[in-house]
Formats: C-alpha cells, structure tokens, sequence
DNA sequence: GAAATTATAATGATCGATTAACTTAACCAA
DNA sequence: TTGGTTAAGTTAATCGATCATTATAATTTC
C-alpha cells in the first residue's frame, strides 16, 4: 500500500549508473553526456521522481522556504499581505508557509523558533501586540537568517521594514472629512503605546492644524480594540451638548462602534455624523451604511516584503542595509462620510 | 555573524565522546551511564542544542508535522477549525502547517504536494469548491499518508472524515423559525451540486412537513456565494404578492443580503421578515439587527479531525476503518428572528 | 605508438541525526 | 582458568541528495 517515494537511488539502479551520475544528469550538467542525461530525465518523468526537500535542505542548507508570522490570520489585512508575499515567492519558486502568533508574544517566539529549527531560509514577521521584548527577533538576525518586518515594527529593531505611511493616511482621512463640512472631529484611536496609533494621531493633528482648526483634547478618545468599547465611547461623546459632527477611527472596528452609536441615538450618517475608518475590511463595504475607510494596499505591502526578504536571499549588492519602504493607503470615500 | 547551530557533533567533540553516545544520551537510553547523560544534557542546555528536524525527518522517515489545506484562510470558520487542530497537535507534539487553496483545485494539488513532498506525516483537508477530480487525495492515500477530509468532502471518497450534520442543523434553523409564527419560509441557497447545499435542503423540507406545512418551490432561492447576488434574490422574493415572512440562508453572507433587501423595503426585522444565517460568522453578531445563525461549532471540528489522524499516526486499533464524526450545530438566537 | 588531453562517469565524503551491531573491560560463577 | 554476563561505549551504515576528487575510457597530438 504505502508506495515509497522514488529516489535517485531507484533511478541509477534502474539505469544501472551512479547516483552522482543521476543527481548531475538531472541538473543538466554539461559533464554527463546528452545521451544519459536524456535517459535519466526520461525515467525520472516516468517514474514521477520528486527530489527529496528534506535531503536537499540538509546537504545544501537551503531549504527555499520562507516563514512568515502575523499577529492574526482572521483578518483581512494579513491575509492580503500573505497573498503578496506569495505572488513573489512563487516567481522565485520558493514556497511560503504561515502562521499566525494571535497576538502572543509566546506564540510569536514559538513560531519563530519553529522556522529557525526548519533552516528557512528567510522570515517576513508582524510583531503581535503583545510583543515586548526581542529577543527572538535578535536571534534571527544572530543566526544570519535574511528577516523583514512589516506593518507592525519597532524602532528599536534595525531591520529593513515595510510599514505604512499612518500620518499620511490619517491626514488624508481627516482632511477628507474636514472637506465634508466637519467642524469637529473626534479620533477614536487606541492605547498610546501602539506605534500606529501614534503615528495616526499624529497625522489627525497635523491635518486640523492645516485648515487652522484647533485641536479639541476631549474628542479624542481611548477605547479598547471592540467595537463595544469604540460604542460606548461614541455614545459618551455624542451625548455632550457640543457633540461631533465627525468620527476618524485608527480602525475599521472602532468606527463600526461609532456608527453603532450614532444609529443608536438616531443621528443621521453622514448628515449629522460622518465616520471614516480605516483598514478597509470587508464589513466596511457591505454594512449600512457603507463606511468610508483608508486602504492600506496590503497585498503590495506584502510584495515589498518579499522583494526586500529576496534582495537579501540573492545577496544582491546593498541588500544588507537596512532599508524601509513605505506604501501608501488610499482614500476609500463611501456613504458613512459621503455628502 | 552567522551563528552556526549547536550540532551533536559539536557536543561529541567538547566531551571527548562518539556521536552515538550524544544521541542515545540525549535520548536518556538507559544503555549510558547516568554520569555521561547529565553531562550531555547539561552541556546540551548550555550550548542550546536544538535537534535539526530535517536530520531527524530524514533518517526517522517521520518529520512531526502535519499539513492541514482549507479553501481559504479569511473565514473564521476555517480560522477557527484550524485552532481546534493546533490544540490537539500541540498535545502530541506535532507542528502544524496551513495552507490555502483560495477555493482552486490546482493550488489545493499544488499544496498537497508540497506537503507530501515535505515528507508530512499527515493530512487535514477541506476540498475547495472547484475540486472536481481526486487523483490528488488519492495520491495521499495511495503513499500511505494518514490523512482526514473535514467540512467539505465527497462521497466519492473512502477517508475518515468529520462533517456537520447540515441536515439537523437546517432543521433546527427552520423549526425555530415556524416557532416564531413564520408562515412562508424561503430558502436561499448556493448552485446544486454542493452537497452542503443538498444536505440542508433535506433539513429544510423536513422541518417543514413535520409541522405539516407545504413545501413551496418557488420560495427557494439558488444565488452565487455574494451578499449582492443574495440581496437580488431576496427583493425579486419580497416584492412578490405573497411574499416570504421568513429567510433560511444556507450561509451568513446570503442571510446578509436578504436582511439588506427587507431594509432597502422598509420591512421590519423581525416582525415582518425573520432571518436566520448559517455559519456564526464574525459579522453577524456584530451587524443591525445582529444576526440569528447556526454555529457550527468549528473548534471541535478540527479537534474531531485531529484526534482522528492522530490515532491513525499512533496505530491505534482499528484507527485506519474510515470513520465518519458528526459534530453539530447550535442555534444561537439573535435578534434578527427573536419574537 | 606513446603521451597528452578530453569526455564521461564512479567514488567517497558530507549534511545532522539515528540505530543495529560490535568492542572492551569489568565482574562473577564454577 | 575458562566462559558467560553486563555495563558503557564505539563503529559504521543509513536516510536522500550534493559535489569535490578520482578513475577510466576515448580521442587527439606529435
């Protein structure tokens, strides 16, 4: 029943010539001669003969596999990068495995052990929420493993990164809505120690101070990552007799929680309250209202991951230094900001 | 820089002892004194020995990992079964490695292969929805690889497998809803040759002639998997005469669009339009009106899944009899159909 | 026709681990 | 003394492939 796998063993006895002689024939080495190169290619297809990865990894150390770690594999965001980073592996025929660290530091350094164990050959990462320490991220550059970080980094990591232009992107999103006719805008953002966020902020000040809008303190509002959390705290800000006529969130599920809120207390979206997310997640565009959202182009962030990780792999010159790359969001205008 | 991995080699040298001697006394084989294994295993921890899985696989024929292939990867559902899976593997040690077939037969033989070339000891699988031809899940077979089929599988196939009983569970759906006085009870479901599809139409017709109602074919709906195909379907059904005052939906995305065209109607929910989804997903709790639907409990179906190839990799008796497992599914009440 | 050159293929070491088979020394019994 | 047992290792083969080195045969050159 169990139908062993056809090695290069099989294939010189079957021949009746040496192994070494089939492993070079198979690699068209101009040393063996056409005839048997073309018999064992011949036999090879024949007998579906498929190289061994294991055996090749341990004698060549390459094992042309690449690891990737994100925080979360339920999410859209990742999974448009992963299909990125796929696209280009493929064209340099590597294969790409995954796997998700649900936002554990634990996990995260498991699946980085696990990947090292595994001898692949480079590691494209998103640091989990949870991540403190980098231990494990140090270690992969200790041993020489070929690393790039994305979307979640962390400054204090020199490593080449792919990340988000997040000021940008909020002062687009905010502009967009200050352009709508808003006159204040809450920011729905999340615990202050998240780079992102930061960043995001940073952009939604930045776009007030440019149309010589004050900054109101009190219409920025920490919430957890629920959308219960963003409603209560929508609900919060909309019952104040100076209410805003608008919500940025740093993310599509706040911004669900806005509407939520909004909807709860009758108000008209986007009339009376216009809502910008960001993410672009699939909800966004089937609820109702349709929610305006930045997106993040995931999937060419995931292709300059790869191109970055591959730089490296073919040791093209420069490829060491650290690099960052930064793509752009774009403004997706639908009916929760649309005048 | 490049930190070259701790071998036993290294460890035989720096004792003074053969290669052998470091296996066994990693291994604690009672044949090495007890001296000599602690001073390996000291040494071992020191030197943070890690054991080369591509070694171990190689000469051991077993590389403690198993490959599980879902349709897609962005469904909490799969999400969800795949964590059950990783549990149980944990259990026992083995690492898991996910792939997606992103619903196309040629990447889930493109992944299949790539896992029987990495020598893995074992299968999960869930056919993708352009699966039409098996020769690559008989390959599986045919190399005497362990493996299990979930969710979406086929008759056609002699393989243990965990599925949902979708006619139980349809049943249930639909029995709640005539509990709650629905009348006319419409079915939107998918093309007919998706056996899930066929399943839950039994459940379906069933529930209703038990409570001695009449089948009506012109209330059951085929759409595409689209909540915009879904939401046609529904308006063409509710602009009608005698129109449904319920909706069974073989999933949560169709269930979706038939809540977006009683809207878009003005019809109230659930008074005058009852919905009930299939599959828990995310959105439909989080939706307006949140959104009654089946759990299907996936969790347990990867648990289901895992334990029973583990006991097919553990030779347990009788493991390798082709087993079927029902896991079924909970009715979870939302709004969108309470009285 | 002997030497030099070239073409072609075989040998054997190697990657890092496992393991069957064997060695060596110590110990005990008769 | 002889033989048998046991403890504690060592040797060497092996997994499937790669590759540097070596061997052999064929061909060319003078």
């Amino acid at each position: 029943m169990a139908n062993r796998p056809v090695t290069i063993k099989d294939i010189a006895e079957k021949l009746n010539i040496s192994v070494s002689t089939v492993s070079r024939a198979l690699k068209n080495n101009p040393e063996i001669s056409l005839q048997t190169r073309e018999a064992v290619q011949k036999l090879a297809k024949e007998l579906k003969y498929q190289p061994n990865p294991l055996a090749v990894a341990l004698k060549t150390q390459k094992s042309n596999t690449i690891g990737v770690v994100v925080p979360q594999i339920v999410s859209s965001f990742y999974a448009s990068v992963v299909k990125g980073i796929e696209q280009v592996a493929d064209e340099f025929g590597y294969q790409v495995f995954v796997s998700s660290s649900n936002e554990k530091m634990e996990k995260e350094e498991k699946n980085v052990n696990g990947f090292l164990n595994m001898r692949m050959d480079g590691i494209i990462l998103s640091l989990s929420r949870a991540t403190n320490t980098y231990d494990h991220i140090q270690k992969i550059k200790d041993m020489g493993v070929p690393m790039v970080l994305f979307d979640r980094t962390s400054k204090e990591l020199e490593v080449s990164k792919v990340v988000a232009d997040d000021a940008a992107a909020a002062h687009s999103a905010v502009s967009h809505l200050i352009d709508g006719g808003a006159k204040r805008i809450a920011f729905l953002t999340g615990p202050e120690y998240m780079l992102f966020g930061r960043n995001r902020m940073r952009g939604y000040k930045k776009a007030l101070k440019d149309k010589d809008m004050t900054i109101d303190e009190t219409l920025i509002s920490r919430c957890d990552f629920t959308v219960e959390d963003a409603k209560n705290a929508s609900l919060e800000l909309l019952k104040r007799s100076n209410r805003p006529d608008a919500f940025f969130a740093i993310n599509d599920e706040l911004a669900i929680g806005a509407i939520a809120a909004a909807k709860e207390l009758g108000l008209k979206i986007p009339e009376e309250v216009a809502v910008v997310g960001f993410s672009n997640s699939r909800r966004s565009r089937y609820m109702e209202p349709s929610m305006s959202t930045m997106d993040q182009n995931p999937k060419q962030v995931g292709r300059e991951a790869a191109k970055l990780l591959f730089d490296q792999l073919e040791d093209k010159p420069g490829a060491k230094d650290v690099k960052e790359v930064v793509v752009h969001a774009d403004l997706l205008v639908r009916t929760s900001s649309e005048k």
